[in-house]
DNA sequence: CTCAGTGCAAAGGATTTGCATGCCG
DNA sequence: CGGCATGCAAATCCTTTGCACTGAG
């Protein structure tokens, strides 16, 4: 019951945070942009622009890629390098929250998993400390699995 | 005196390792390869191609690529998609150690970092308990920090 | 002699850009 | 109205491939 009106409340207001975080960089939340929103809320992982475009037929290639870019510039979503050819996209952590991914080194596949609190701030901790003695201003951190889906073994 | 004997122990196996595993793929250690795993290993960080090719100005550009796939394929070396224009490729984990990166999120620049033993056993739990639940069979994790190196500041 | 490896140039494919048009503010 | 946004097509850039040649076994 929380749980469902959390989601109902968060999904609504990815929206409206997608809107105003566009506005702050000075750019309109157009219905291109509000549909590249959509599809990445639905999809509960990082989505290449193949699949994007798959997922909604009113998106066009050229017009995609570059609303990707402005959302990404506003901090709506984040692009990630899993793969060689296609990078994929997904929701920015302020929007989505934080996570890591399972990526499948066969077919390419990435699901989304969750690891305990503990273990993040002891990343956190580690990679603070290597950092510093660098100069080294850190950001956020990425942590992936690869390995083989259950499809590709 | 002795960090030099070691340094050269060190460089001579690796190319005796990398020799070895190409041939176990039933392919030959040619000039240059061994170009590519000189320049690798003097390097301290993984290197994009166009690195590569200013590193030794022997190499010229389609075989470098197709020795890069070559030495990948054989587990010389691994091919890390860290930024989005350049593929960066470093020697693999049995030659040069497991280790994880600092990325520049302005220029792109990689350094290379170790975190403690404790850590890594813990990421490594933690992942290991996510992945199992979806049937996904855990080969590797990369763990990288985002942020602004020194001079990007 | 044979066949993997090489280098050049051309092709391929994901992503970006030019330009004319549409549409919100 | 003015300027951002869009869509198509052409251009760009990283990477791969075709082909003829070289050299090791």
């Amino acid at each position: 019951m929380t749980i469902t009106m959390i989601t109902n409340m968060a999904t609504k207001s990815i929206h409206d945070e997608a809107a105003s975080m566009l506005r702050q960089h000075e750019h309109r939340y157009t219905p291109g942009r509000q549909r590249l929103v959509d599809v990445m809320d639905s999809a509960h992982r990082p989505l290449t622009l193949p699949q994007i475009l798959e997922s909604d037929s009113e998106l066009t290639q050229s017009s995609a890629y570059r609303n990707l870019d402005v959302l990404e510039q506003s901090g709506v979503i984040r692009r990630i390098n899993a793969t060689a050819d296609h990078a994929a996209f997904e929701l920015a952590e302020p929007l989505l929250g934080h996570h890591h991914h399972l990526i499948c080194v066969d077919c390419g596949a990435i699901e989304d998993i969750h690891i305990g609190e503990p273990t993040e701030r002891a990343i956190d901790a580690a990679l603070g400390a290597a950092a510093k003695g660098l100069g080294f201003k850190p950001l956020h951190h990425s942590l992936d699995l690869h390995g083989q889906c259950a499809n590709c073994q």
